[in-house]
RNA sequence: GGAGAGGUGGCGGAGUGGUCGAUCGCGCCUGACUUGAAAUCAGGUGAAUCCUUGCGGAUUCCGUGGGUUCAAAUCCCACCCUCUCCGCCA
């Protein structure tokens, strides 16, 4: 959620950078306007309701003094009571209307993209920084996509799941579920010792979570709704790790708080029929590792920068070739401010798809969580920034694996750094 | 799911209609005393919004939302959450 202070005080500025996003998708003039109205309403309200308080006082005070609480002076102050209160009744709804309707303008309003974030239209645009891996990207000739490979080997079971559940649901077996296993604990491991503290956190979240991270209201069809409750699965451990913090000051010697979060994750897919639709890239179940941290906001872009290094780290870890791309305004999420994307190479695909995603979210999803900070000895808070990626994405990087690590003879090596954990050299 | 108890400031814990944003204790901050610390003493110590160039002022917040009243932490209604016992269960 953006400050409405800033767009108040700003509105050009505001405007501007709402524009890099794509020219015009973005009008804050109805909120400039009824932050005008409602602020007007809350000074008269706030007068009204300063002379009730007085008349309170006072009627106490004549009663207490010794006059009837039926004799004139008193009844007078009453009915003058009364007046006000007839007045304060038209006000206040109105004023909580306007209220109302700023905060829902507000929440469908997008975060500023950074400064350093360049500026374009659509993923075309995006920016590559870096590369990694190139002396591990195999010969391209007889490979297998990862799915031919997974049910060459018996390890991965798509037509039975689609029975058990949907399309787009799959499940693993035998090694198959043991490397996805191996994935989970090795990410997990590797992050631990990064700095990163581990969560299990709940897999359902309620609506006010999903607000704040800023699934909600605008993407509500991307999320799997419980119709009893006011519960959803989670689209990313990214909205229950977030949230533990929702509504709490906490106290700047805490920051920074680094959580790592293994999860399934459940996305709908809505309007993705068709795309992606082979193996283990698009997915309603998925599971993921994901990383998110907590901190003072004068550090979040270098913060950002050492959490892309630390999905990174991941992929050097299992030699998995990939490129670093920085988003540009066109392509930036929902939330994020900036936005980095690690694209792993799919020998299959001949190209790079996306593994992670790291975002510095900045005080865009705080403010709607909530969650601040105290500085030491001095009055008031400030919010903190929150960052996020996916550290990795596991079905994903078991599709990488199976491509990049496949041998001619039809076996998969297993990458040296999961070894020791699925205790086999070759699948 | 049933019965009972309860939700007040960082924590503990008062407060059952009136000047209560809330006694008090602990914690924390500042100052005095001290070579320093402890102890002691004095003062201070929540958040948010609006008005104001500033000084400052006003309003809101005692789980949440309604209601009664000139006036609600306090009374009424609904809901949420926590704890204890029972039931059920991995």
């Amino acid at each position: 959620m953006l400050d409405l202070k800033l767009i108040r005080e700003n509105p050009e500025a505001v405007r501007e950078r709402l524009n890099r996003r794509g020219a015009g998708a973005y009008d804050i003039g109805p909120i400039v306007e009824l932050d005008k109205q409602q602020r007007e309403l809350e000074t008269k309200r706030s007068q009204l309701q300063s002379r009730s308080n007085e008349i309170g006082k006072l009627v106490g005070q004549k009663i207490k003094g010794g006059l009837k609480p039926d004799s004139v002076e008193v009844q007078a102050l009453k009915d003058e009571g009364n007046e006000i209160k007839v007045r304060l009744a038209e006000l206040e709804p109105q004023e909580r209307d306007l209220k109302t309707q700023i905060e829902a303008l507000l929440l469908a309003l997008p975060n500023l993209p950074a400064e350093s974030t360049p500026i374009g239209a659509s993923e075309e645009d995006n920016v590559e920084v870096r590369r990694w891996g190139d002396e591990y990207i195999p010969e391209s000739d007889g490979l297998l996509p990862h799915w031919e490979i997974g049910e060459k080997l018996g390890i991965i079971n798509f037509d039975r799941a689609v029975k058990v559940a949907q399309t787009r649901f799959i499940a693993m077996v035998g090694a198959g579920a043991a490397l996805e296993r191996a994935l989970i604990s090795f990410m997990l491991d590797r992050q631990i010792q990064a700095g990163y503290l581990e969560v299990i956190p709940p897999l359902l979240v309620n609506s006010e979570s999903l607000t704040a991270t800023s699934q909600l209201p605008k993407f509500a069809e991307e999320s799997f709704k419980c119709a009893e409750d006011d519960l959803w699965l989670i689209p990313t451990a990214e909205v229950p790790v977030t949230n533990l913090y929702r509504d709490e000051i906490l106290e700047e010697s805490q920051l920074p708080i680094y959580h790592c979060a293994y999860t399934p994750c459940f996305r709908r897919e809505a309007g993705a029929h068709g795309r992606d639709n082979r193996g283990l890239i698009r997915l309603h179940q998925f599971n993921k590792v994901e990383l998110v941290k907590f901190v003072h906001p004068s550090t979040s872009a270098q913060e950002h920068e050492n959490l892309v290094r630390d999905a990174e780290a991941i992929l050097q870890a299992l030699k998995l070739p990939y490129r670093v791309l920085e988003l540009c305004t066109g392509d930036l999420g929902f939330g994020a401010a900036k936005c980095y994307d690690l694209e792993v190479w799919l020998p299959s695909a001949g190209r790079y798809r996306e593994i992670s995603s790291c975002s510095n979210f900045e005080d865009f999803q705080a403010r709607r969580g909530n969650i601040r900070f105290k500085e030491a000895g001095k009055k008031g808070t400030k919010f903190v920034h929150t960052l996020n990626g996916s550290g990795l994405a596991i079905g994903r990087t078991m599709a990488a694996v199976l491509e990049n690590y496949q041998q001619s003879d039809g076996t998969v090596k297993i990458p040296e750094v999961l070894q020791p954990y699925l205790r086999r050299e070759i699948l």
